[in-house]
Formats: C-alpha cells, structure tokens, sequence
DNA sequence: CTGAAAGCGCTAACAG
DNA sequence: CTGTTAGCGCTTTCAG
C-alpha cells in the first residue's frame, strides 16, 4: 500500500507533525529538517492523503457543477465553455471539481455525495427546492444562466437584454424594418429574457411587431428550418431574423438558402450564442458572444467568496454581451 | 454542523455499528431497529459522511477523467461527448468523477490530489511517463482515443482504419478516382491513423496517390480554407476532398462555396468525426460517426473491471465507426 | 441481531 | 522549532 505519514515520520526520525507541517506549513520546520523529510517521502514515494487531510480539517476542498438539463446532450457548446470557466478557477483555487447532471446526481446514492461538497453551481433549470435542498446541509450554491425568484444566492449571467437590443440595433441601422424573431423552447428564463427584449427594442426603434414575423421553434435544425421557411413563403415577407440562438438562425440560413434567398442581400439572419457553428456556414452566422469562460469563473470566485465567509459583493453579476457581425447581416 | 453517526445512535438508543448497518447493510438490522434509526436520520437531517467512510474503508469511489491537451478548447466537441459517457457509467457504479486537464491537475499541489483517485481515464495525448506515475501509485489507468506503445494498459478507440476505409469506398462508389486527403496537425495517433488508412484503402482500390493531392492543414477553418483553395485552384484538380476531421472538410465546403463550385456535382466533400456541425452546412457534410458516448462508458467499464481486479478482458477494444452520408458527397 | 472498541491518515492544540 | 495526543466520522472485527 502506500506510505503513510507515519512511514515518513519514522524514516526520518521526526514525529508525524512535523511531518504534516513540512507540507502545509513549511515555514514552521527548520531547513535541516524539512529536507530530511522531504527525502525520506521521496524515498517512499509519499504523497499526503487528501481524504485524511479533509477528514481531520473538516474540509474537502470540493465543489460541484451541477447540469440541470434532462434531456439531449447535456455538455453541450455552451455548458462545455462555463464548465471549462470553472475548471481552470477552481484548480487555481486548488479546489477539485465534481461534474454531474442533476438527474444522475439525484438518483445515485445521492447520501453518499453529500458532505463531502462544500458548494455547487447549479446550470441550466435547477429548480428552487434543489437550492433549499443544498442550503439545509450548509452547501453553499451559486446559479448560472439562470434566475429563479425569491431565492437568496448568487446568480452569474449573461447580459440577454443588452445582447438583445444590439442585435435590433444591428438590424435597423442596416436598414431593416421587417424583422422576425424565431424565439425558443428551451432555458425559460433565456427565451423570455431574449423575447421580451426583442419586443422592448423594437418599441424603443418605433417598429410594429407584426404578428406574422413571430414565430416559436424547437432549438433543434429541422424544427427551425421548417418554422423559417414558412416565414420566409408568406407574402410580405421579413427582411431580417432574428434567432433565439444560433441553431435556430443556423436553421433560418439553411431555410433561405434551399429558397435561393441571397443571405444577407434578401434576408439577414443573426443568431445568440456565438457558437462554433456561426463559422461553419457561408455566409457565416452574425451572433451574441456570450463570454462562457468568464461566467464560469465569475462562478467560481463566487463560490470561493461564500466559502470564506466574506459575504458576496453582488448577488447577481452580469456579464456584457457583444455582437459579431459576420456576412449573414 | 451536520449531524453525525453519534447524534443518530443517540437519539434512536442504538449504537453507532447499528446506524451504520442500517446504510450500508440493512438486511443485517432487524427491521423495528432499522425504522427507528431512519427516523432519527429524518430527524436530524443526517446522511452518511463520504468523507469519513472513505476514510475507514480505504476507497473513495472516486475516478478521474483527466484531459491531455494542452491549448484551445478542452471540452471540445468530441471530448464533452467522451466526457459525457463517462458521466453517466461512473454515475451508474456510483463512483464520482473528476475532471481535470492534466496541465492543472499538474500544476495544482498534485499531491493533495493523489491518494483520493482509485483510477484515471486519460484522455487526449498523455505521455508514458504520466501513466507510470500513476501506475506507480496503484491508481489504475485507461487510455481513450489515444495509444502509446509499450503500456500495459486498456484502450478504448474508434475504428479509424475501417471509417477511413468507408470514406473511401463511398467515394469510389460515387465515381471519384482524383481524391485528395487533407490530413491534420492534431493528434498525432489519430492523425496518422487516418492517413496512413487513407494509403492502405486507396492502394486497394488501385487508385494512385497524387502528391499534389496531399495537404496538411492546421484543425482550424482559417488553416482549411487556405489550404483547399489551393488544391480546387491547381489545374486538373481533385474531384473529392477527404478532410481529416470535421473542420477541415469544412474548410473545404467554405473554399469550394466561394470558387462556385458545386457540391458534391464539382466536388465532393466528406469530414471525420460527425460533429455536430455537419448539419451547419449547406449541403451537409457527410461525415464518419464516432460513437463518443459509448466510448467513454466502456472506459469506465473497463476502469470498474480492474478495480474489482478482475483483469481485463482485452486490452484494446475498438469501436466500429460508420459514415453518415448527407449532401455533401 | 446488536454493542464496544480499535483504527483509517492526518491535523491542531498544547507542552516543551 | 518539535513532539504528544486527542480527535475528525465511519466501519468492522469480535463478543455477546
């Protein structure tokens, strides 16, 4: 099996403290000494056993991301990048991460997990009685791309509304006026951010919303082709849309093209998300960067900052948005 | 604080071995002695400290899934697919997962680290000496997507001699004589695999490897575009592009758009990998399907057999691959 | 079927 | 600066 502090202790001639100082404290351990043991773990090629060390402290170190999306593929582009976000914090805070969906994490002995999880960051529609759940076992949680009322916690998101109104913005000063919104079925509190802004901006330009151009699709390619095309088919067609997110305007795109609409002469198409797909098409998806990344650190620090008991600065931080325009607009 | 196996014991007037039956044991507790002790786990909101078990039991229940690539996105595509896999199997054995890239788990005190992992999943282009390190330390290891020579180890890889043989076959079928690879700079495994199954199928076509065919670009659209132009511009060009992964033949579809060539009429077009962007493009990217998610459970399967040292049934598993044909081809 | 008690590997007073 | 020692919460013989 492996050393054990005391293997070390005994090899080296010093008690087990001292051991246990030379690698958590080491300014508190004379030179001499230090090296002895440090020679004498490599020796046994030793290395500190982190569940005793949490035992004994009383702290694990450990945090969770918790996805909280049924179906479909749960690491998507988007939960891939606030995931790599917290990653690299979390190792920066030498705190380990637990990955896992809700569903998986519920069903598994999910006694077994508690305890040994000082907080979580909860993605996607977690709903509030999983917040409460985790609050009555001191885990403290912080909620990303998602809000939820009336719960005391710190929320990370993107900024939906400013991302919105750029997007019209955009649209208008390219001269647009027929605008569609193909909105989403997806992350409720998103698509109603997304949609409410697109309709307060459109005031805020003076421009009708026209029934006809508003329109609700699966956040799925076939789905949103199918909806874009009828939009496209009617008389008096829009001269813009606007999707709810990228596979969506990805969906649009397709849909003008199998109509032999010149994109973005006929019709422009911006997406949100800014995905990796945005590149993919020709011409390429004009979209809303979301910074991933930087909301899964913002998570992380968060976090951090309940764990150390400072309070949080701000409940809800929200993070600017920006649109690349690319040849769909 | 949390309330522990004593406060239960105590307020069910049982003893702390009782309690602990009743967890891990329950048919070894009469029931009366068992519905008293949830009860007062009811009470006091208690559920069994993983901490402290793994701690007496000397296991944690703990893998890692840890990530060997060293820039741009970590959670790709295709490993959030792996990754995803791996989720849901060591959800079903009820261990936890880790995740980590290596340069973190590295960087950060890896020590604390070691000692709480019962095995690693590597991922990505991970060294030999990595896996000794760990081999060294009892923490068994499985290598995806990847094979080192000379390690005593299991592999979980796709087939990607025979999805390279099937891309070329289908080109033939089609008609194609003048194919042109566009080999990759990622990793080198997976690289050369599919380059040198590309030789072998050609060859047993009889068809003749043109020099001026071969290219290498870097897995970015930039890099592909630039690089396919060039092969649509030479005169008596290709009549097919195989692209050595999604991106690439992606790059190839944005450069043969822009020459107006036709798709698949002027040029066919087929990717590796079958991401999600396949369906982005206009036609559709034919592209060979990687069963990533199966991937990663059999990982984990095979980390669960050498764990339960039962030895490993074989050491290399290959996944079947198979080409979704779409539009572009 | 249940209880008493030793111990998993480490840390943190407290003494020296 | 270093050693002694009492736990951290749980499991597991071994007795009863």
């Amino acid at each position: 099996m492996n050393a054990t502090i005391r293997d070390v202790s005994k090899l080296s001639g010093v008690s087990t403290a001292t051991v246990s100082r030379t690698f958590f404290d080491p300014d508190r351990v004379k030179k001499d000494t230090r090296e002895k043991v440090l020679e004498a773990a490599r020796v046994l090629n030793y290395s500190p056993n982190a569940i005793a060390r949490a035992m004994a402290l009383q702290r694990t170190n450990k945090i969770a991301f918790l996805i909280c999306k049924a179906h479909s593929s749960i690491l998507d582009e988007f939960y891939a990048g606030i995931c790599e976000g917290i990653m690299k914090a979390s190792n920066a805070y030498d705190y380990q991460l637990l990955i896992s969906t809700e569903e998986d994490w519920i069903s598994a002995t999910n006694s077994a997990k508690r305890g040994q999880i000082e907080g979580v960051i909860l993605g996607g529609n977690a709903k509030a009685e999983r917040v409460l759940d985790f609050q009555s076992r001191n885990i403290h949680v912080v909620m990303v791309n998602n809000r939820i009322s009336g719960m005391n916690l710190p929320y990370v998101l993107s900024d939906e509304r400013d991302g919105t109104r750029q997007v019209v913005q955009h649209l208008v000063e390219r001269g647009h006026q027929k605008i569609a919104m193909i909105a989403g079925r997806f992350s409720p509190y998103i698509c109603s951010e997304r949609y409410n802004a697109f309709l307060d901006a459109m005031k805020e330009h003076g421009l009708p919303v026209d029934a006809r151009y508003i329109r609700m699709s699966d956040p799925d390619i076939d789905s949103a082709v199918e909806i874009a095309t009828e939009l496209l088919r009617q008389k008096d067609p829009p001269t813009a849309i606007f999707g709810a997110n990228d596979i969506i305007a990805i969906g649009a795109i397709k849909a003008a093209l199998r109509l032999n609409l010149r994109i973005p002469e006929d019709i422009a198409v911006v997406g949100y998300d800014d995905s990796s797909s945005c590149r993919t098409t020709e011409p390429e998806l004009t979209s809303v960067h979301i910074d991933r990344m930087r909301m899964g650190q913002l998570c992380v620090e968060k976090l951090q900052a309940l764990l150390r008991g400072e309070g949080v600065p701000e409940q809800v931080s929200v993070l600017p948005a920006w649109l690349n325009v690319r040849g769909s607009s």
